[in-house]
DNA sequence: ACTCGTCAAGCATCG
DNA sequence: CGATGCTTGACGAGT
């Protein structure tokens, strides 16, 4: 491979490896209140230059936000008036991340499931990724800005699920400034989560770890051409050696990576490819100091 | 300072 | 039919 490094951006999740600095610190929902809300919130928010310093230090391009950057922000339990005391923490860390080059994301969690049947579900996936949007409105409204999710559960029925989703989705349309579709590697395949991209106008995040175990018939080109303007958004990860199929391992095997840029083919550059690797920023450099 | 049971949420699968 | 696992493990009571 002849291919640079560098026309392929790295991107890292959550916290460094020694989780001096983290943007995902939550508590118990039993202690939910104003003041541990405001001050866990504080504590993450403060983490995040130093953090955003260290990718741009390091040619890190893309910093995926812990959840809880603001615990229980979507729970029935969680006061909007919290917010006023919350944007002003928002604000010192956007002046840090503008102008810094720095992608963001925020992945929400397995319990978002816009295809779901029940519509008290809905209405709960859709508070969250309302959290999620107004976290990266607040972060500079960067609309590189990516919000990851899975198309979810099939609910017995891929097909009326994927209705399901689309429907929801053109009913909401502020959801499409952000969220991209991940596919999985249970549930819905690159094929069958790119044609809810499509569907939706919104870009395909192709897993090729998750590709490895569910796989289907797709390339890169119309992958790419889900972003449209936007910088396309890769995972990889490696199975860990020893540990349950779908785990992550510590590192990023070459081999898988290598094949990460045989799928790109011509297209390996100006795109992010987010390091799914326990040994965090050192799986990261491990890949830089590679000749690909 | 350390261990270790438990933690908001949905869903499918495994035993 | 209860336990497990998911993009990531963190909290906190008990010792």
């Amino acid at each position: 491979m002849e291919k640079k490094a560098t026309q392929v951006r790295f991107g890292l999740f959550c916290s460094l490896r020694d989780n001096a600095h983290s943007t995902n610190r939550t508590f118990r929902l039993a202690s939910l209140s104003r003041e541990r809300v405001v001050q866990t919130a504080r504590q993450n928010l403060e983490d995040l230059p130093p953090l955003i310093d260290y990718c741009v230090r390091h040619d890190i391009g893309m910093f995926r936000l812990g959840n809880a950057i603001v615990p229980f922000a979507s729970h029935i339990g969680f006061d909007p008036a919290w917010w006023e005391e919350l944007e002003p923490l928002f604000e010192t860390a956007r002046h840090r991340i503008e102008g810094s080059g720095v992608r963001l994301s925020i992945h929400p969690g397995q319990f978002i499931q816009l295809g779901s049947p029940r519509s008290e579900v809905v209405e709960a996936s859709l508070r969250e990724l309302a959290y999620a949007h107004r976290v990266l409105q607040l972060l500079g409204d960067n609309p590189q800005g990516v919000i990851t999710l899975h198309v979810g559960a099939a609910h017995g029925d891929h097909h009326a699920t994927m209705a399901r989703f689309i429907q929801t989705f053109h009913a909401n349309d502020w959801l499409g400034r952000f969220l991209a579709l991940e596919n999985d590697e249970f549930h819905f395949c690159a094929g069958q989560t790119l044609e809810v991209a499509n569907a939706c106008g919104i870009g395909m995040i192709f897993d090729i770890f998750h590709h490895s175990i569910n796989p289907s018939e797709v390339c890169f080109k119309t992958i790419k051409a889900s972003w449209g303007v936007k910088r396309p958004k890769l995972h990889i990860s490696s199975q860990a050696p020893g540990g349950k199929r779908g785990m992550h391992a510590d590192w990023i095997d070459p081999e898988d990576f290598e094949s990460l840029l045989r799928f790109l083919g011509d297209d390996a550059r100006n795109v992010d490819v987010m390091i799914e690797a326990k040994a965090k920023e050192d799986a990261i450099a491990a890949l830089q100091s590679q000749k690909w």
